[in-house]
DNA sequence: ATGCCTTTGTGAACGCGTGCACAAAGATGG
DNA sequence: CCATCTTTGTGCACGCGTTCACAAAGGCAT
């Protein structure tokens, strides 16, 4: 497949023609009208404005169970990421081999940034450790940072952070959940309540369609509220 | 702190604090004028609305080194999601100990998911596998997945997917890297072009912003294009 | 060379989320 | 019981991203 229209590309992403026509607008990808893109050129030219046709250098720090994942991971290599080097402050794992890369010692951090000129650096140490390995990072020149740990970084500007927060993740599929079942059992009660009733919640469920099952005063049920602080 | 108003809780969130009151606003959770939110009951509100209060089973399904990690990982379980089972397909990983669970096999996947009553199912196998463990946890009764793998799922309708990428989240820092690095050169090119230059693709910079370093024709470096595809 | 047909690139309109600003509510003190 | 002061809840306007729709461009057949 030599060319593709605008149109294919749409459909194949899930998304709108003219928005992904647009999209490449931006950065400047000429297609040929009646054709649509030459798929070569454009590929090479996506790749190389999201920079992927560079070498990006990252430090993983903290190799617990996620670290040492993440340091195994095939998946980023293909990407253009190369794994500069691995630390951890633990003296037991100082020497050990982890995915064929040699674990260090935090104290090895800095001159590690520096020789191999990393600029993105990983996260996965215990919330507790994250804000200090965080800025140790950021004092040695990262300045992308990608975060496992569940805290909020505080960076100075021009550093950019992505934190990856698993259980949010569950949350919201949780959330949805929730709702999915929430509103069939609505379906049920208002059968329920059409075949024979005398209430009046009726009306505030009509009235604020968002607020499901909305208690009444504090809930009836005495249980401890607290579940959501990290 | 018994209470909190929007102001103090819009700050410390770093969001507007209309934009907190109107989301708060939604969900029928009544401040007092004059004085806040209780804190204890707004929690307690979040909470529940967020699905945080009752018990979460859920299965991993692939548990080579991302799956273990997660199997062990304590995040989950403070916040209300309990791992019901391990599965994978490895015979030689069946029935043995990973967090203090048992890994069964795929053979007994749809037997756990419909005795524990499970609606969220995570994927951790290689992406080969990923649409084929879909569609089992999926007919199975699964109607909540979080993806790992580097795949585009298909699912029907009433199915929710969420997909974590890591490749993808240091591509996104990969490219404001390139991006910052790409703002600090444009200025040292205006300053050299501004001290003496003859050229016209100044023109060009200044008409498209957005595409910076365009290629005129096919870049003149002979390189293969693609390193984008997964 | 000419006309037709396909597909791009983009101006204009639409819709939605965000932020502003203020009236209403309620606590608190006199 | 009334006045004052704080803070909520929300109508309204603004801005941005998305989508529509179409003129211009270019290939291709005749
Ligand atoms: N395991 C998961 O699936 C998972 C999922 C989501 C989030 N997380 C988060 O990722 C982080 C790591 O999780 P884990 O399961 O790998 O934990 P872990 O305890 O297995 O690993 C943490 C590692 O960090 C090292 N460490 C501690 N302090 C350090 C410091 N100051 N500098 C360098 N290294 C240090 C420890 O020696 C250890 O090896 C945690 O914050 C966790 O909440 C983990
Ligand atoms: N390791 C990471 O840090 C990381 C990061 C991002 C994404 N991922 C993705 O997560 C997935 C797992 O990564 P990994 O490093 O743990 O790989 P892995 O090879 O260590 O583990 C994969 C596991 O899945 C099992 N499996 C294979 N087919 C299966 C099937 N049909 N049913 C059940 N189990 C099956 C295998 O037996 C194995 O134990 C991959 O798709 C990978 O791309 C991994």
């Amino acid at each position: 497949m030599p060319t593709v229209s605008s149109e294919e590309l749409a459909a194949a992403a899930g998304v709108n023609s003219a928005k992904l026509r647009k999209d490449f607008s931006y950065l400047g990808s000429y297609g040929t009208r009646g054709v649509g893109y030459d798929v070569e050129y454009l590929v090479y030219q996506i790749s190389r404005e999201l920079g992927l046709t560079q070498d990006w250098p990252v430090v993983i720090v903290g190799i617990g169970n996620l670290g040492a994942a993440l340091a195994g991971y095939g998946g980023f290599a293909s990407r253009g990421f190369r794994v500069a080097g691995l630390i951890d402050a633990d003296r037991a794992m100082t020497g050990k081999q982890v995915a064929g890369l040699t674990v260090r010692h935090t104290d090895e951090l800095e001159p590690l940034i520096k020789e191999s000129g990393v600029s993105i650096g990983v996260i996965a140490t215990p919330a507790g450790a994250a804000q200090a390995v965080c800025n140790r990072l950021v004092e040695a020149g990262v300045t992308s940072i990608l975060n496992f740990a569940p805290t909020v970084l505080n960076v100075p500007e021009g550093v950019d952070v992505r934190k990856v927060d698993l259980s949010i993740e569950l949350q919201i599929l949780a959330f949805h959940e929730q709702r999915k079942a929430g509103e069939e059992a609505e379906l049920r009660e208002a059968e329920a309540a059409a075949a024979g009733q005398g209430g009046k919640p009726a009306a505030d469920a009509v009235a604020r369609p968002a607020a499901r099952k909305k208690r009444t005063g504090q809930g009836p049920d005495g249980d401890v509220p607290a579940v959501m602080p990290a």
